[in-house]
RNA sequence: GCCUUUGUAGCUCAGUCGGUAGAGCACCACCAUGGUAAGGUGGGGGUCGCCGGUUCGAUUCCGGCCGAAGGCUCCA
């Protein structure tokens, strides 16, 4: 048997046994559903009252006690009746047994005092679980099949693993993500703020998160121009005519942030660049000579978001996008959209994310555009994914109404998922906005439109890199490069000297010249995980050499200033990691 | 929006079984001039998230509101 099949026989089986202690602890419990999922498992059920710290203890020792009792998983075949009686006083049970098509086979688990409906597979006892390898992790409210609309229960979240060993690893890895979490290493190198009092989901980015920003966007600029793209600038409202041309306002308006009211007109706060890009083309006839169009912008854009879908940078109000329109004719769409995906891997790689996969999304049950435009464009997406050599998944009736794309999503340093780059065909704007280019023939033909994000928006991608690197940026992109450390006063002069030396070369350095004691220097510059420390005394005065240490510890003594100057300008140009 | 948890100094947190609050770090001043992760002493700083109720008295009890965290849903 699969080892995979099987720890999820044991978290299924764990399920069913927390189950049977709040069934202990609630006789007149409801109880729903209660499934393996990613790592452990949990239940739904509607409890009589909340649940406390001291409730997940008591269950957890019932859970001990349960799983010493040798209980055998016994599984039956009853009948739709026999069910019926059995889950009574169930209801939604019983809603889940109608749910069952008319001669399926129905099947039931038992283990001692707990009977569960349920497809199963379980362990053969409950004795083939272990005690101490499972922890109740937390407790969440969520609706009865997930429908807003439905009653909400009470979930108990758990893990479970073969062996006490597997449980402490995966608690270790979710301490690992509590210390990468970008909103606590934001605050701990002073990068970012959010202010509710000022506005919930919008994000103020300090100096050193500025920095940071501003090696990234010019960056992204540069690549941009070398890309064969122009830059452009829109504005950040527009009137509600160009919403309604649009159909944001039909079926985004839910969305977008309010109007404000001006000459009798509503003005809306751009949820998106599109249309503003649009207009440019629309300011001259184009030929096909001019195409394709290709251009880019650091657009802020504002959309509502529900106030529980807030969260730190990875999903806020305010955010900008590092969007990219492209206006091609019907021959130029393979070559446009091959360029697009070798430059999007490119930036990936270029911070550091080389494990990607990519997700193909088609054509769903309502959307606009010809099938003919939709297989070619869905074609010309499949051929660049598979001309790159990616891996990819297709979600067969995943795409937008208006078109099929291409997400990738990379995998950061500790295994997790991320969406970032987006490749997105449009057949709604090009229709909405009549857009038009004259072909040789001199027949006015419609364009295809892409349109597309790389890094995604410039807050989540931030999110992301801060997690991925736990705050220790490689040196191209550290706020601090450097940090000069006088080992006392009196080589405060040459630190200074050293910094503007490295500042006129370009590189963000700053020397320490506070009143504390070096040991506290050089402890605060590791906090703040700048890569490079030169700590400068008397012997390097004399010689004209700085003593250096790394971030990771390491240290180089008597290193001539060039030489080290030298070191750094490698390791800038080639982006690596210190 | 809903469920659970939560909101005390800039940060991390303690505390008051109802009598208007403390620590460490940070900040300021003074002393100390130190060779690879915290030198010493002193000081300033809080209408205990907001509004209302109970009470002689509320940061503490009760109610409402707002925010945050974890979920459900959605997504860049």
């Amino acid at each position: 048997m699969a080892d995979d099949v099987k720890l999820e026989m044991i978290r299924h089986s764990m399920a069913h046994v927390m189950a049977e202690a709040v069934l202990e602890m609630f006789p007149t419990a409801q109880i729903a559903i209660g499934p393996a999922i990613e790592n452990g498992f949990y239940y739904d059920f509607d409890l009589p009252r909340s649940l406390t710290d001291d409730d997940l203890a008591e269950i957890t020792e019932r859970m001990k006690k349960i799983i010493h009792s040798d209980k055998e998983f016994k599984r039956s075949v009853v009948s739709r009746d026999e069910a019926r009686e059995l889950f009574k006083d169930q209801k939604y049970k019983l809603e889940l047994l109608d749910a069952i098509e008319e001669g399926a086979e129905i099947s039931i688990y038992n283990q001692g005092g707990f009977t569960d409906l349920c497809r199963g597979p379980h362990v053969a006892s409950t004795k083939d679980l272990n005690a101490d390898a499972f922890k109740l992790l937390s407790v969440a409210g969520a609706y009865w099949r997930g429908k807003e609309t439905n009653p909400m229960l009470t979930r108990i979240y758990g893990t479970a693993w073969r062996t006490p060993k597997d449980l402490r690893l995966y608690l270790d890895h979710l301490a690992d993500i509590e210390k990468r979490d970008h909103r606590k290493l934001g605050k701990e190198l002073d990068l970012f703020s959010l202010h509710e009092e000022a506005g919930p989901g919008l994000v103020y980015w300090h100096p050193k998160g500025a920095r940071i920003r501003q090696v990234i966007e010019n960056f992204w600029r540069e690549e941009h121009y070398k890309n064969g793209y122009e830059m452009v600038y829109t504005p950040h409202v527009g009137k509600s005519w160009l919403w309604e041309t649009s159909g944001h306002l039909g079926f985004y308006k839910d969305s977008m942030y309010p109007p404000m009211e001006m000459d009798n007109m509503d003005y809306y706060v751009k949820p998106m660049n599109c249309p503003f890009h649009i207009m440019i083309y629309q300011n001259s006839k184009k030929s096909y000579r001019d195409l394709p169009c290709r251009w880019a912008e650091l657009g802020t854009v504002y959309r509502y978001e529900k106030a529980g879908a807030l969260h730190g940078l990875m999903r806020v109000r305010g955010f900008t996008q590092d969007d990219a329109h492209l206006i091609v004719t019907p021959d130029q769409m393979d070559d446009e959209i091959m360029e697009v995906l070798r430059f999007s891997l490119y930036m990936l790689h270029s911070f550091g994310f080389n494990d990607i996969h990519a997700y193909i999304s088609t054509k769903p049950e309502k959307s606009v555009g010809e099938q003919e435009k939709w297989d070619a464009a869905t074609e010309a997406l499949k051929r660049a994914v598979e001309k790159e050599g990616l891996e990819y998944d297709i979600d067969e009736g995943g795409g937008a109404f208006y078109g099929p794309k291409i997400d990738l999503k990379i995998k950061d340093a500790i295994g997790r998922e991320w969406q970032l780059s987006t490749v997105q065909f449009d057949f709604n704007l090009p229709e909405r906005f009549k857009l038009t280019f004259v072909d040789k023939d001199g027949v006015e033909k419609r364009p295809y439109m892409i349109h597309r994000a790389l890094l995604g928006s410039i807050e989540r991608f931030f999110g992301v890199l801060l997690e991925h690197y736990a705050g220790a940026f490689p040196p191209w992109l550290s706020p601090d490069q450097v940090a000069v450390i006088p080992v006392a006063e009196v080589g405060n002069d040459y630190a200074k000297d050293i910094e503007k030396k490295l500042r006129n070369l370009g590189f963000r350095a700053f020397s320490d010249l506070s009143s504390d004691r070096m040991n506290a220097k050089i402890r605060k510059a590791q906090q703040q995980k700048v890569p490079y420390m030169l700590i400068i005394g008397e012997k390097e005065m004399a010689n004209g050499t700085v003593s250096v240490r790394y971030r990771n510890g390491k240290q180089a003594f008597g290193v001539p200033f060039d030489d080290f100057v030298k070191e750094l300008s490698d390791k800038v140009a080639s982006k690596e990691q210190l």
